[in-house]
DNA sequence: CTCCACTCTGTACACCGTACGAAGTTATGC
DNA sequence: GCATAACTTCGTACGGTGTACAGAGTGGAG
């Protein structure tokens, strides 16, 4: 087995990792000159958790990568949860932001511009899956991602949806591209993890639950399930259930703007 | 800070891993009387988990807590890994399948049910956290959730959608039910981790978020944020954000549905 | 009675985050 | 010019993790 540390950002001193985000702190007076910044610091966390994952994002590991002892990171970060705060919002940073439209544009803009976002956010997760393995509790509020809330909520403002719709229309949107994402992601990686293809998997669990399933207790399963897995055999698979996913809500918000139109014509 | 560990389901051995989901080996025929069994240990592990997180759920605890050393898991248990998948398989257990209607009921019986199913789930999810925790590569396939998936299908037959459809309806609803289990949870911990209410979080955060944002540079987050935060603030938040977007999927499925039946008129 | 399957356990290893204190470097105040 | 305070760097140490391995004890089968 393997196991991955999961950090809770926003853990630590809200203070200091606010300035550590909007990058507060000027250049020290006095001592000796710093080896590091914290923008090299966090560019060398990212590239090594894109590359094995949170579970082998070590301090040491990013301290050996820098040529420098392990401790020598906490200089310039207080800890761990610090660190993957700022890491967290500079890949916030690597989102696209919806183009904008001229107010009174083109009709169902909000539409294509939920799409966009869920789109680019599913993208995100896969170029930084480690983005997946963080609970949020209290998100970090760094420029990027409260620049990414405010152009968010432009895409569904003016619809006749109140303020706590308007959020949660976005939180919807955004937690089917992070669940989505999430299976897409688990999926790949299950071969690099376990070290076995779905086929040799397959070839070692079915014998097995052939001898304790009596045939045809389970047949939806057996059909469906035969059906979605030559579905999430190919690569279309799991973007496939995204998108699925995603056209069914913007549907659902549709069904709601269209009431609320209704409520009040203009 | 605190790191907890994320366990990736189905990373052992597939085959010792389905023996112990369904309970094929008999008892021992030489040797002393077992002190444990794995249903012993599977309830301690649960137990702690509901009580302290996956972090807190140590080998040694477990053992500690059985009066036993920590190795002496390892005769019952190949591997932490295994555990925790038949923990899931476990849990699963104790979701209530949706009430079974007469072929040709109820009108519109698929809603009831899915919004019965993804009810049942944000529950479970409440009740045992730690599920939320852990990445499900290969699901485990215990009877529990094998029963799962077939009463899920069959919420689903029978309104002209195809198998994959059908599958990815089910994701669609669960991944959701998932995912806003998921921030429920997080905000309802963030207090214990933190050691700090949100009061105290954000009477530290706003002052220092005003001496870096211009006034009005975030007219939207501004306003919508603070709708938000009232509305979380009460126990319903997060509960309303589920229920809000269960009815937006639900009525996008019923859009693909109408879609469906308009294709072929019975 | 012997043998061997089986359970139980102590020790050890390689990791982790990070507290602490010492050592070295530099600009400031006198 | 020089003491001092501020600052960076680093080695060591602590308590935690999963689990490999080897040994000791137990009890039924031949």
């Amino acid at each position: 087995m393997e196991i991955v540390s999961v950090e809770y950002s926003g853990t630590g001193d809200p203070k200091r990792s606010l300035e550590l985000l909007w990058g507060v702190q000027g250049p020290p007076r006095r001592g000796p000159k710093p080896k590091l910044t914290v923008d090299r610091i966090v560019t060398t966390a990212m590239a090594l958790a894109d590359a094995d994952g949170l579970g082998a994002l070590s301090m040491r590991r990013i301290a050996d990568e820098l040529g420098v002892a392990a401790m020598s990171i906490y200089t310039y970060v207080p800890s761990k949860a610090e660190l993957i705060d700022v890491m967290v919002d500079r890949a916030s940073g690597e989102l696209a932001p919806p183009p904008d439209v001229p107010p009174g544009g083109v009709r169902d803009a909000w539409r294509s511009g939920l799409e966009h976002i869920a789109r680019q956010n599913w993208a995100l997760f896969h170029r930084h899956p480690w983005l997946l393995e963080i609970s949020t509790g209290r998100p970090p509020m760094g420029p990027q991602l409260i620049g990414k809330y405010e152009y968010e909520l432009r895409t569904v403002d003016g619809l006749g949806l109140t303020d706590v719709e308007m959020d949660s229309v976005i939180a919807l949107v955004n937690g089917h591209a992070q669940s989505s994402a999430k299976s897409s992601v688990d999926a790949a990686q299950a071969e690099r993890r376990t070290g076995m293809t779905d086929e040799e998997w397959w070839e070692i669990t079915a014998p097995v639950l052939e001898t304790v399933i009596r045939p045809g207790d389970y047949p939806l399963g057996e059909r469906v399930g035969t059906a979605a897995a030559q579905v999430y055999g190919g690569a279309i698979g799991p973007e496939h259930a995204f998108e699925f996913g995603l056209q069914r809500i913007l549907d659902g918000i549709e069904v709601l703007i269209a009431a609320r139109s209704a409520d009040h014509p203009r």
